[in-house]
RNA sequence: GCCCCCGUAGCUCAGUGGAUAGAGCAUUGGAUUCCUAAUCCAUGUGCGCAAGUUCGAUUCUUGCCGGGGGUACCA
């Protein structure tokens, strides 16, 4: 079973470029049927895309290759016809060849690409959007990590990943919701009150055993004091020769609550400072509390999918792919976490959400198809589910790796890396490579403002081109840093911009809206990365080949229209990311 | 054993059913009287192996090899 089986049916809408090439294709095709040039039928499924090579046009289609079969011609022999019947009422195809084993490869004029730059100027932060989502209701669940210690850096990737994928998915007229799921039942909680009671018994001088399974960390002895602190009088808190504390279980559940919302609050401030928030914070014992659980137990018992054997309570999840059937309540009574599992994701959809999105580290793939399974058998359909698997994070220090073990309890936190490094680099570095790779991720180079450090090579062209736009503005070129957003009043005479850089430039500036819907379709953020990285590159090599700012006052309008259309696409492409746009560095 | 991810340049990784497979780092050599050198330019015998599908496969399928992760009445 695919791991991440998308939907697809959000077809592209392309660029409108695009669009009017493969327009005039189709009409070619047609006007070739008519002719009898080519035997009249239907145009198979055939592709406009952008050529690698400049030397292989704007645009290039594979049509005729594709229909080589149905009309029993040589593809170059279409190919021909279809150029030949080509009608170009706009005026924007330069020339066509046919090339290679029958691609049609379309040169459109220059004149054709400025448009574009003043659409940009007009839609600014807005430039890149689309209505590929349709207003699909999706819910994008990620970090979710158990209120038991500081979020790390695994943590950390997946609050990027889910950030970012919301962002896109939003960007692309998704309507979108982010939530946190707070495992606050269960015995991890207890087994955390028991670490921090534990620590408040020693801190009392009584002789303990502190156990393997509890939670190491000095944050526990921290939280310990506080606890003592705040509820210092509270009778059960007082230490009891008589009674062993593990037996204390008023004390324990006193001290899981208080712990658990303690570190609940550090998870919280940590994912803000690292420019995360949620729309939703979904506890799970509220699950239990509102009875949530018992019902969706009851409910799949009806339906006969779940079934007592040897005590306990299965979910059948094996009649829907999964390797077996899976434990819901176990033979001493207490439910297992896939329980309310089932029961929170019934309710996502409950809610109204068209789709859901969960992102997990990729230890929980094995949980996959028995939180479709448990879809299905709801009547649901188990393909709205997707699940992104977030491959792990390498810290390394200078290329050595830095030693982290949860269960000692030294490990690097999201919160020290944030500190160390920067929020910028560090999302930067988390969205810089597909989830579905391990990453290494530096601290020094990652805190290095040098090339070596990609964030920087890209917030740079964005401080370049405001330093720019403000020396425009010391020479009166502009009034003011808002003059060249202020289109319908003043559009410089594009004609000028004729360089190969600046063609370059303007046709990635065109490609963003398909970029953006290509890393909303496949749920990868890090396809904006790519397409940052590459405009950034192209743009710092037009800024070090070409002087924006000259004696030449029309050109210099021109060069400033076209770089602060750039500013505007790295601004937008970056927000997707949830990294800063800086004005000066 | 079974499941998931990965295998592309010395290293870290993009990418694609098609026409000459890219970037960063590293190496070596260059560029600044000039809008920020956190920059640019030059420099490369690489798609793990083998079958299959296809007009065409690095891309899709299967098998094998190698690396990582999972495979509890744990979370």
């Amino acid at each position: 079973m695919m791991t991440l089986n998308l939907r697809t049916d959000y077809t592209s809408k392309g660029t409108p470029m695009k669009n009017r090439v493969r327009e005039i294709i189709l009409h070619a095709v047609e006007n070739a049927f008519a002719k009898g040039l080519l035997k009249a039928g239907t145009v198979p499924e055939m592709e406009i895309e952008t050529p690698r090579h400049d030397h292989h046009g704007d645009f290039s289609s594979n049509v005729a290759m594709v229909s080589a079969s149905v009309q029993k011609m040589a593809p170059k022999k279409i190919a021909q016809a279809i150029v030949d019947s080509i009608e170009d009422p706009g005026g924007i195809i330069e020339k066509m060849e046919i090339a290679g084993p029958g691609f049609i490869n379309i040169f459109l004029k220059k004149s054709a690409w400025y448009p574009l730059l003043t659409a940009i100027h007009h839609k600014k932060d807005a430039f890149g959007r689309s209505d590929l989502g349709q207003g699909t209701k999706v819910q994008v669940e990620f970090v979710s990590a158990n209120p038991t210690g500081p979020l790390h850096i695994g943590h950390g990737r997946g609050a990027a990943v889910g950030d970012s994928v919301g962002n896109i998915l939003a960007f692309a007229g998704f309507d979108v919701e982010k939530e946190y799921y707070i495992n606050d039942s269960g015995r991890q909680i207890r087994t955390l009150g028991l670490s921090a009671w534990l620590r408040i018994c020693e801190f009392l001088g009584q002789d303990i055993n502190f156990p393997e399974t509890c939670y190491q960390g000095d944050y526990i002895r921290d939280i310990a004091r506080e606890i003592m602190d705040a509820l210092g009088d509270v009778p059960c808190l007082k230490p009891d020769p008589s009674l062993d504390p593990g037996d204390n279980h008023e004390a324990i559940s006193m001290c899981a609550k208080f712990a658990a919302e303690k570190i609940l609050r550090g998870i919280r401030e940590d994912l803000s400072d690292f420019g995360v928030t949620f729309d939703r914070w979904f506890s799970e014992q509220s699950l239990y509390d509102a009875g949530r659980v018992d019902d969706v137990i009851s409910h799949y018992r009806s339906l006969g999918v779940i079934y007592e054997k040897d005590g306990a309570l299965w979910f059948a999840t094996e009649r829907y792919g999964d390797e077996k059937d899976r434990v819901v309540v176990r033979n001493n009574g207490i439910t297992t976490y896939f329980a309310s599992d089932i029961a929170y994701h019934m309710d996502k959809f409950h809610r109204g959400f068209n789709r859901v999105i969960d992102v997990w580290g990729a230890d929980h793939h094995g949980y996959i198809n028995r939180i479709k399974a448990s879809i299905e058998a709801g009547g649901g359909d188990p393909d709205n589910f997707n699940v992104i698997l977030v491959q792990l994070v390498n810290l390394l220090r200078s290329g050595e790796p830095v030693a982290m073990s949860t269960r000692s309890g030294e490990f690097v936190t999201l919160k020290d890396i944030v500190k160390e490094v920067g929020r910028d680099a560090a999302r930067f570095i988390f969205l810089s490579r597909s989830y579905d790779s391990g990453l290494d991720f530096d601290l020094e180079v990652a805190k290095q403002q040098t090339s070596e450090n990609p964030v920087y090579y890209v917030q740079y062209v964005h401080a370049r081109i405001c330093a720019m736009l403000l020396k425009a503005c010391e020479q009166s070129l502009l009034t003011g840093m808002d003059q060249m957003e202020d289109i319908p009043f003043f559009t410089p005479h594009l004609l000028l911009l004729c360089e190969p850089e600046e063609m370059a430039l303007i046709k990635l500036l065109a490609s963003f809206p398909h970029v953006v819907e290509k890393a909303a379709a496949t749920l990868h953020p890090h396809v904006i990365f790519t397409y940052l990285m590459s405009l950034a590159s192209r743009f710092h090599a037009y800024y070090n080949q070409h002087k924006v700012i000259t004696d030449h006052r029309e050109l210099s309008l021109a060069r400033l229209f076209l770089v602060s259309a750039v500013k505007i696409v790295i601004g937008n492409a970056l927000g997707l990311l949830g990294v800063s746009a800086p004005e000066r560095m």
